[in-house]
DNA sequence: GTTGACCTTCCAGCAACTGGAAGGTCAAGC
DNA sequence: GCTTGACCTTCCAGTTGCTGGAAGGTCAAC
């Protein structure tokens, strides 16, 4: 099938299954006697296997690993935990410091009145502290 | 002052700085007779101001309205709770869409025993699902 | 006069795509 | 057999917000 055929089906736009074959994250896809990529099932699974891990926030990096031990039948599943486990924490440090700059800004707002006079403790706080 | 120092006051690089000139959130410094840039302790305030800024997450072009409404003595502070209101909004969806990933991740790494044999929930859930 | 710590500019690269230009291919409809 | 439009190709540039590094000028101290 077509490029934009595995798009469709795998969830991944052609410009980015490009990319990724450029990037060396899958093998270049063979090709029909006029130049166009041609992709089988299993290659459009593998795709959407990406697509997955992409969305749940898998570096492209970490997808090549994943992909790896994927395809590698004599791995160890701690292997595979231990990438996840260390997305894992990266997402909860992310999170804690998307809350803490959620807080203050919070406060912030919550003492800025946001009317048409110039005063205004978000810019103070800006301004002042840290 | 030289750069340095004002990096070192305001806490944003030397190399920082001279981008942030270079796209034009703030204007280029005076200079010495040698050529080198020279900041006044205002435009360190200013360099802080951002820092504050960037360090709350707000996107360099945020940064550029939040300095004009600072700069600007008839501002009404409702421009300026609009700008963090809809920062903070953003930094929300942000956490709710972590969480769920940190939920979906949590639930297939509790399902993989993570040892020495290949089985692994985690690989077969990128495999299968959404 | 020579260090060494500064400063200057400019170019390249990071992540992970995305947009767009210029041009080739294919299948359908007339 | 020709046109149309939807595909496909490659390549280059831009996004965000810096950061690293090269090549070279400046300054103060010893």
């Amino acid at each position: 099938m077509n490029i934009g055929e595995a798009a469709r089906r795998s969830g991944v736009s052609a410009k980015t299954i490009r990319y990724y074959e450029s990037i060396g994250l899958i093998p270049a896809a063979g090709r029909t006697a006029s130049g166009y990529r041609a992709y089988t099932a299993n290659e459009v699974e593998t795709l959407r296997f990406i697509h997955r891990a992409r969305s749940l926030g898998f570096s492209v990096e970490d997808v090549g690993g994943l992909l790896e031990l994927w395809r590698d039948r004599s791995r160890a599943s701690a292997d595979v935990k231990a990438i996840a486990l260390k997305h894992v924490d990266a997402i909860e440090r992310k999170i804690a410091e998307l809350d803490s700059i959620r807080r203050t800004l919070l406060d912030l707002t919550r003492r800025c009145c946001g009317d048409d006079h110039p005063d205004c403790p978000i810019l103070d706080g800006l301004a002042t502290s840290a």
